[in-house]
This record gives structure tokens, sequence and C-alpha cells, in this order.
DNA sequence: ACTAGCCCCTGGGAGC
DNA sequence: TGCTCCCAGGGGCTAG
């Protein structure tokens, strides 16, 4: 499941691979992913001929910033997961598989596929078909709503503790839910706000109005800690996340609690529980982190 | 102002 | 072995 690691990842490799090439075809087998334009003969005109001028993420968003003021917009949301491959399609295969089923699909979920200039082609493979793909133009993306709502990158060096303690502050509800809003902070998902409240020995189900200061210290401090730790491990596989080239990340051996449950706690030995909580399953030890 | 529930979708696990 | 049922989950949305 992408988060804001898998996300990063993707975009680095993204950007040492396909930068400054030309988009000069695209097909899908599922046009529903497409949410705009609506009509998929006006995306496959807005895209052909791009150049990839640049390559960014926001919250879990993949942003690719194109030639003629546009840019394409790809959320993965829960399976989606781009792969670059030499996938040899020359332009009669190309227009014989319009016709009918890829036949050279390295990974059945491949439901986009692009072609570039030069060297190795690029694919949306996703399983569940629940990513968001969007062309915009650049300026409207950056002024939109959409973008405006968006809360601030954990990451970045703007995202200090005083503003962290002053959004979760203002931000009433479990702090499990809060966490995970891309509106209140971007990129934190079901995976990595288990693993942070873990860290941080806090409750899923705390109300963020009884936090106290050392408490939401902890977690600062934990989310930047936890998500530095697994973009260096290149995310995590427990889901079916692969990077572009295909391969795993190895979070794996940093996980303690997320689908655990019935296991023992790393720290102390009791048993993982899980609940649910805004539609989510919620892992934690029930002994380190208490109400 | 909240929150619970629904929806999109499909593989995998459980139950029979 | 194979069928059917149910569940997970990001995030936008509606309904209570």
């Amino acid at each position: 499941m992408p988060e804001l690691p898998e996300v990063e990842t993707m975009v680095r490799d993204l950007k040492k691979k396909v930068l400054q090439r030309t988009f000069l075809n695209v097909w899908t087998d599922a046009p529903k992913l497409i949410k705009k334009p609506k009509r998929f003969a006006d995306f496959e005109k807005g895209i052909k001929r791009k150049r990839i001028l640049e390559i960014y993420r926001r919250a879990k968003n993949i942003i690719f910033e194109l030639s003629g003021g546009c840019s394409l917009l790809v959320h993965p949301k829960m399976t989606g997961h781009f792969l670059i491959g030499n996938w040899s399609l020359t332009d009669n295969s190309w227009h014989a598989e319009k016709r009918g089923p890829m036949k050279e699909k390295v990974n059945s979920y491949i439901h986009m596929m692009f072609w570039l200039d030069k060297g190795p082609m690029l694919a949306l493979s996703d399983l569940r078909k629940f990513a968001k793909v969007e062309l915009w133009r650049t300026e409207e993306l950056k002024e939109s709503e959409y973008f405006k709502s968006l809360g601030p990158e954990p990451l970045e060096k703007e995202f200090s503790f005083k503003i962290f303690k002053d959004i979760i502050t203002m931000t009433r509800g479990k702090i499990k839910p809060v966490l995970m809003n891309p509106k209140v902070i971007a990129g934190i998902g079901n995976i990595y706000s288990d693993e942070i409240l873990w860290r941080a020995r806090l409750h899923p189900l705390r109300d963020t109005r009884s936090i106290k200061e050392k408490e939401l210290k902890e977690i600062y401090n934990n989310i930047k800690k936890v998500l530095v730790s697994a973009i260096k491990l290149r995310g995590e596989s427990i889901s079916d996340f692969r990077d572009p080239q295909g391969k795993k990340g190895f979070f794996d051996t940093e996980r303690r609690v997320y689908q655990r449950e019935g296991e023992k706690c790393r720290r102390c030995g009791s048993i993982i529980k899980r609940l649910k909580v805004g539609g989510r399953s919620a892992h934690f030890c029930p002994h380190c982190q208490s109400n």
C-alpha cells in the first residue's frame, strides 16, 4: 500500500529513468482510472508529444510536470505502482495490441502503458484499479483547492514541532485517523500510522486534546524517524508494492505492529491487538500503548 | 462539528 | 478440489 515512503521511492527512481523524455502514446484497458479530462481521447491528445520536465511528490501523489504547461498527476491509492520496462513493442505491435489484450504484460495488473521516446516504457500496475490519473494545466493544479487542502509535508524543514503541535491540537478526534488524514498531514497511511504510534507509545484511539506536550514530541520525532528509515529501506512490501524495477522494499525488518495481531510485542512481549477505527484496522500493543 | 458507512475493485483466505 | 462468501483499504462522499 503506497504511502509517503513508497511514493517517494517511485519518484526518485522515475527521475533517474524518465526525466526529459517525451510521451509518444498511451494505452489503457481501464479508462475509469482517468478522472480528468473525462474523455480518454482528450487525455491522449493532451499527453502526446509532451516532455517530462520534472517529477515530484505531493502527499501520496506523483506529479509529472510536462512541457506545454501540463501536469500529469497519479495517485496510486491502494495498489497502484509504476513499472519501468523494456517491453519492445514497436509501433506496429502497438496498433495490434490496441485491438485486444496486451500480450506482453510483465504483470497482468498493468492497466496503463505510456510509450516514451528512447528507451524503456512506463507502465501503471494497479491490482484494484483504485488509482487516480489526472491531466491538469500546471498553473491550475498548483492553485487548485485540492493542493491547498493538503496538510504539510512531514519531511520538509518547515514542518517544525510548533507547526505539528498546532495542527494536532487544532484537530479534534482520535490520533490514528487524525495522523492518516491527508488534510492534516500529508502522506501517512495505515501502516506507518500504526508504526509511528507504537514507537511513540500512544494508543490509536487517544483523543488529540488529551495528548501532552511530551507525547506530542514523541509522535513528531517518530513520524520523521519512521518515514526517513522507510525511504532508506525503499518502502514496505507487505502489500503488493514493488518499486519501478519490480523489486520489493525492505521495511518489513522494521515492522513492529502492522498486521502482527496475536503476535508478541517486540518491546514487552504482550500480545498485539487489532481494532477498527475510521473503517481501518489499527494494530497496537495494549500494554505499551495504554489509552 | 463529528462520525459511521458506502463506494470504487479484486485476490486471498475461510468455510463448506 | 472447487465453489461461495467476505474482507481489506485511500479517500471522497453522503447521511445521520
